[in-house]
Formats: C-alpha cells, structure tokens, sequence
RNA sequence: GCCGCGUUCGUCUAGGGGUCUAGGACGCCGCCCUUUCACGGCGGUAGCACGGGUUCGAAUCCCGUACGCGGUACCA
C-alpha cells in the first residue's frame, strides 16, 4: 500500500497515564497494527501551566508495561519529529500566519478582562453561554475591528495577542466519522476557537491539525471529548487547503455512578484509575488490555480471552460500540485472576519474590514455588500470594476470631492434643502431607467424631484462619517444628 | 440553556426485518467436585427505555418523547 496507515497516541504531560488514555492508545494501536501500519506517539505539551514534571516518563513507561510499543515517538526519531509539540512551535506560528494571511483567521487583543467583561455584558442581556464568535467579535479589539495601522502598531510594540480562527456566520460542516457515520455541525454554534496563545505555543486545536499533517497521520482515533471540537479541525484542514484525515471518536469508559471516569469519582469508587497503579499493585498487564479491549470491542464471537497479536487480528474500528461503557472491576479482576493462572511458576517467581522481600521475608526460591503453587488459585492478584499467606514466614500473631468460635469447642483441645503428640513422634523424613492426613484420620477414627472437628482448629492453630490451601500442604512445608510449635502455642493461647 | 452523541440482562456485549420463546461473558444464586477456602464442571437469575409510524412481519428502518453522556476556556 503506497499510503500506509498512520496513527497517533497524543498525550499531555499534565499527569499520570489515566487507564482511559490507555485504551485511547490500545484501540490505536490495535487498528494500525491490523493494517500493518505504524503507531506514533506525540506528546502534546503546549499548556506550560499544567505540566508535569514526571508525567511523560510515566506516559511512556506504561505504554511499554501494557506491551504497546511506538514506532516513531520520543526516543524513537525519525524525519518526521520531533515528537513533542514544544519543540515545533515555529511550525504553528508558520501556519497561523498564513491563516491570517488568507482570511481565515486574525489578531485579537482583548485581554482576559475584555473578555470577561463580554461575557458578563451579553449573560446580562440574556445569552446564557456568550462566545467569542462571529457577532461579537465586531466589538472587541482584533485585527477585524481595529485599523490596521493600529493592529501594526500594536504588534510591533509587542502587544500581547492571540490569533483566534474566524468561524463563518452560517455553514455547516458535515464529516463522517468512522464509528459514528455522518456528523454534521452548525458553525453558528462554534466560538473563534484561539489558535495561538498569548505565549507563543499554539492551543491543541492548530497543534493537533498541524501535525497531524505534517507527521502523515491517516486515522485520527480519540476520545468522544473531542467530536464537539472537530467541526473546528475539519476548517483548519479546509482553510489550510490539507485533506483531513479519518475521523474515529470512541466511546468514553464511565463510573459506575454514571458520568465520565474521572480521577475522583474512580477513587471514590475504588477503582485505581492510574495505569502506575496497576502496575505497582501487579497486575498482569495482559488482563488489563484485555479487559480495555472489551470495554467497547469485541470479536463478535464468544471468546472473551484473546492476546495482543489476536487482537491485532481481529480488530476492526467498526466493530467499537457508540455508548460508553462501565467501567466493570470485577470483571477486570476475573481476567487477572484467569491470566495470573495461565502462567508458570517460573515465569510468576521473580515478581512474587520482590513482593516478598518488600515485605521483609526471606525465602528460597524452591518455597515461594511452592507457596505460589499453594496460593494462586486463591489470589486475584500476585501480592496477594504474600498477603494473604502470611503465615507462610511468621507464626500467627492472633487467630481469627470467628473461625476460632466456630471450631474451637469444648473437646477441640484433648483432639488436637492427640493430634499433636501423633505428629510428634514423626521422623523429620515421615513429616509429609500424606502421612499427617492420614494421622489426622486415624486420631477421628478412634474418637469417633467428623473430620473437621479436627482439621479446622488444627487449620486455625497453624495458619491463624479458617480457611486456605491444603492444610497437610501446609504443614509439610512449614515443616515439623514450626507447626508443632505453633499448635503447642494455639492450644496455650485458645485454652486447652 | 444551546450544540452534538448515545440508549439490548446490574455491567460488558452478540444481534444489522422473519432462523429471537434475544446468544455469550462478568456478577449474583444453586448443585456437583472437595471432610476447609478456592479452582473447575453443570444449571439458574435477569434485558430489547417509552410512544407513534413503515412492513404481511421490527430488538433490528423512520419520527417523536424521556433519560444518559460529552462539549460549550488563551486545558487537553
């Protein structure tokens, strides 16, 4: 294909990677890849005000966790950079001022207060949202209105200016959007969008549309935030005679409350709305694509589990729902659960050792195997294996109280005494899960009552719980001492 | 308010005029497996927002209404 799909992720270094910013990329990502195409990252910084420090390493480190790596972006260069907004502000002012130029747009000098001011005189007179547009720029202070010595004037004393778009009166701008179909707006409705800020760097309208054309992007996939906003690109690509490229406005990810998934509603709601957080509580990063994926996609088939490369295949941007979609976290937590079981001890040891560590508990690798092994069918996620399996390195410091109630009766001591002077007289070789169930059996046998009788205050004595992994398992693997030790203690402790 | 977009089980979705007594997944409930808790297996629960058309026939097409969401910045 002469003209290879291009695609663009366009983050602002204003904070974190927001999980829906990730599947902003995904879905950009999945397209280009599925027509052999390349994925571009841009970073989109021309707000000085609202940027953050360490926010585009964040950007970038988690595009890389979540396995989407960029063809051309920072650090990766080509003829097309550079890749942050910041360092091609020649390129806009080039273009503002050929829009200017050309009619297509023009100097305003109103400062903030002017047009505060504006705003106030017309919601007095009854306009319950006043613009900067076609009627009321006859009465403010640009280019338009003012003579143009003036306007001269002004610029060369330096004058504080911005360069805004002149929006026609009455057009309508009709484009097809590829999730949408047509979408058509009035322009009476649209404000002469600022192109260029006072500072010099433009706003990201003129920013996106620039390099859009500049970089080769052929598909435009972004947030549904943004269709209010597209009837203004669809002029800026007219205006600066550039063919627009493919619209495709995805559905936004929403609270379970309702409303667009924001930083604070997701907090409220417990659900980690960082892609950091995701990754510093360990994730697998397969569960969260696809889960992303599916908020909003899907095959068309059944399969609800599918990797990266099978969804490169099968992704197709017609197949994006137009209604936004609940963010739904347990179902993210059943496809990390799923993943987290797919993979091998092997593969799961290294992480499972740093959470360990972090913790303080030292284990061979042989152990947290077995642990891992013991524990993960029980986890929703990895560090769980450690925090929930405690007493895999320390001794209960308490028992857990209901299930203390529930097992430890008035017989419980004499049993598991009996119990544990069995196991005593086990070799330190003859201490495996085998043998201590079948001493388990045989001490209920001969006292003739049920097998949980026993097994659950002995559960308790060694683990502090009531429930978990197979407690024979257990036993062996913490080894005699230490189990003897602590159903000695359970039965100082809980009485005998 | 205005402009735009949307609306199938609680949630994510399949469905694109008859094959829909609407399918799958998560969740929830029950059963089986297991003398713990889980995993797993099996089964169940629950939905086409409403009102008009068009048509022999509508979840599917059209028009309203309602509701939801987004936008309405020298932020992206």
């Amino acid at each position: 294909m002469a003209d290879s799909t291009r695609v663009r992720f366009a983050p602002s270094p204003t904070g974190l990677l927001h999980i829906g910013g990730l599947r902003t990329a995904l879905y950009n990502y999945l397209f280009t890849k599925h027509h052999g195409g390349a994925f571009i990252v841009r970073i989109e910084d021309t707000d000085q005000s609202r940027y953050v420090e360490e926010a585009e390493q964040d950007i970038l480190d988690s595009l890389k966790w979540a396995g989407l790596n960029w063809d051309e972006g920072p650090g990766t260069e080509s003829a097309y950079g550079p890749y942050h907004q910041s360092k091609r502000s020649e390129l806009y002012k080039k273009y503002a001022e050929q829009l200017i130029a050309d009619g297509y747009a023009y100097y305003a000098f109103d400062t903030t207060e002017d047009i505060e001011q504006m705003r106030e005189r017309l919601k007095k007179s009854g306009n319950p949202s006043p613009k900067y547009d076609s009627i009321t720029r006859q009465s403010m202070k640009n280019s338009l209105t003012l003579p143009q010595d003036e306007v001269k004037r002004r610029l060369e004393a330096g004058d504080e200016y911005v360069v805004r778009l002149k929006v026609p009166r009455k057009e309508t701008v009709r484009f097809t959007d590829i999730i949408r179909g047509v979408v058509s707006f009035d322009t009476q409705g649209l404000d002469d969008q600022v192109l260029l800020k006072s500072d010099g760097l433009p706003t990201y309208h003129l920013a996106n549309v620039v390099d859009d054309h500049e970089m080769g992007i052929t598909h435009v996939i972004r947030g549904e935030e943004w269709l209010s906003s597209a009837p203004k690109h669809m002029l800026l690509y007219q205006y600066l005679g550039w063919e627009a490229p493919e619209m495709a406005h995805l559905p936004l990810i929403m609270s379970p409350s309702g409303g667009k998934l924001s930083k604070r509603k997701a907090e409220q709601e417990g659900i980690p709305i960082n892609v950091r957080d995701y990754i510093q509580q360990d994730y697998e990063p397969e569960a969260v694509i696809n889960f992303l994926a599916y908020l909003g996609w899907g095959p068309g088939d059944d399969r609800e589990v599918m990797t990266l490369d099978e969804m490169i295949k099968e992704f197709s941007l017609d197949r994006v729902s137009k209604a936004g979609a609940v963010f739904n976290f347990k179902k993210l937590t059943w496809y990390n659960e799923h993943y987290m079981r797919e993979k091998s001890d092997d593969e799961l040891l290294p992480r499972i050792k740093k959470v360990a560590e972090k913790e303080g508990y030292e284990a061979s690798d042989d152990y947290l195997k077995t642990i891992l092994g013991l524990m993960r069918d029980r986890v929703s996620r990895l560090p769980e294996v450690i925090e929930l399996g405690r007493y895999f390195f320390e001794a209960p410091a308490e028992y857990d109280e209901k299930s203390t109630k529930k097992s430890w009766k008035e017989q419980t001591p004499a049993l598991v005494q009996k119990y544990l002077d069995e196991i005593s007289r086990l070799g330190e070789s003859d201490f495996k899960a085998a043998t201590l169930k079948e001493k388990l059996s045989e001490v209920i046998e001969a006292e003739g009552v049920g097998f949980g009788k026993l097994m659950l205050p002995v559960r308790v004595s060694v683990t502090g719980m009531g429930f978990g992994p197979d407690l024979f398992e257990t036993m062996e693997l913490l080894g005699k001492e230490e189990t003897e030790s602590r159903i000695q203690k359970a039965l100082e402790v809980l009485g005998k």
